[in-house]
DNA sequence: GGGATTGCTTGACGCAGGTCAAGGCGCGCC
DNA sequence: GGCGCGCCTTGACCTGCGTCAAGCAATCCC
């Protein structure tokens, strides 16, 4: 039944969009789409704002709409240990909504940013309603159970150069290498690789010495792709 | 209908007592439970057997009946670290159900065990008929989640020491202390520390010098709960 | 009983990488 | 322009811990 379309109505069907593309919700029925945009609760961030902090009672789950929410554990002494970045369409926390206990982990912008913030209780009512949205969600926490276990090897089981070389093959736009911008300072990739920028710095320094990057400001040119998949693969595969 | 009770039905009956007292499955059904048990296979392994490796197509998840399994994963170079070991009445795996891809780690029993595998497809097709179960899988999975995140703190943000007092505190049996029995051998205590048994031997050593603990075997005593306890608060509180 | 095996302890050594400190460079701001 | 302030780089140093190797104690098995 068309009727003039309302603010209200436009800001839902926009939603639905949003939703549909995200892993979490693809493939979902358009009424189901709109049943979740009408819970959805819109949160705007300003850089380094916190969406949430550790051990704080959990609200729901999260949609990253646009920009980027860096999820990090911070120890007593104040280091702070990467988890993961989450961007546009990624969805995370949705261990909180199954679990009674808070947040483990804070959740801040790296830059301006939007989220969707899924509130507990109606998703988990239409959960019980559609058991194939539960099945996204348990394969959405499986992928994020495998990005731990990824984490975890590279902290125990690799170099820091290892890890940079990892960074490096992954983020090349291009098979034969190009350019990469940095998108914050080189202190934040260190944390990002579970170093310090020192020690980012030296092993920078040494595969520019190697003449296989070439690194000024926040561009890093990878000069020779292949040579860094060499070397990476070397590392992993002896000692 | 009550009839003479078949072999089958003893075997069903013990499996649904078992699956009853799991965290997974509690508070389900007799019904449910005896649908379970119709699919459930039984598997015993012998001590150091495989139940999976990395990257196998997964089968199901799996709940430990007896005995104890040592989820890991290696390096290119053969080094070994540990996820977790789970033990009796724990599930694990339930990632796989979700994701068509294979085991992201091993599996292999540190002594002889019983465990329960859960088949991935009728599993799931009950999943889809029981919202509620949905659920218990994603606070289950959420569990495994938070084990991963404390893990990555440990590596990260504590030193081997730390860890080991953590370790005492979290398994002194009474609020003064206490002997704690080793399940398996210094070595797999060494492992499931992220060390090894070098290493694992100095820091008792140290711990024993001061009296605050005393060691013979497979026996650790711990004489001054309270005392380790501070040291441990000491050691994250500051450098 | 006596070799062989396995696990634990201890010493010696090396090394990756963290920390401290001292420049150098770019950039905005008065 | 001069000045201060982040950021990066580099050197010097230190330390935790992994590895190698040797010495014991307990257990097993012929």
């Amino acid at each position: 039944m068309p009727t003039t379309p309302r603010p209200a109505d436009f800001k839902l069907t926009g939603l639905t969009g949003t939703l549909r593309c995200c892993q979490l919700f693809s493939g979902l029925s358009a009424e189901d789409l709109m049943v979740i945009a009408g819970f959805v609760v819109v949160q705007k961030l300003a850089k380094d704002e916190y969406l949430f902090h550790e051990g704080e009672p959990a609200r729901g789950c999260y949609l990253v709409q646009s920009g980027a929410i860096n999820v990090h554990r911070v120890s007593a002494i104040g280091k702070e240990q990467v988890i993961h970045v989450f961007r546009s369409g990624e969805s995370f926390a949705e261990a909180a909504l199954a679990s009674p206990t808070g947040y483990p982990a804070n959740a801040r912008a790296v830059e301006p940013s939007t989220v969707l913030i899924i509130p507990k209780a109606p998703i988990l009512e239409l959960i019980g309603r559609r058991p194939d949205l539960a099945l996204r969600m348990l394969g959405s926490m499986s992928s994020h159970l495998r990005v731990l276990v990824g984490m975890l090897d590279d902290l125990t089981l690799k170099d820091v150069e290892t890890r940079l070389l990892n960074w490096l093959v992954k983020h090349s736009p291009t098979s034969t290498g190009g350019t990469i911008r940095l998108p914050g300072t080189k202190r934040v990739l260190a944390a990002e690789l579970g170093t310090s920028s020192e020690t980012l710095s030296r092993t920078l320094g040494r595969l520019r010495d190697q003449k296989l990057i070439a690194v000024s400001g926040k561009e890093i040119a990878v000069r020779n792709l292949p040579a860094l998949q060499g070397m990476l693969r070397r590392n992993l595969g002896e000692h």
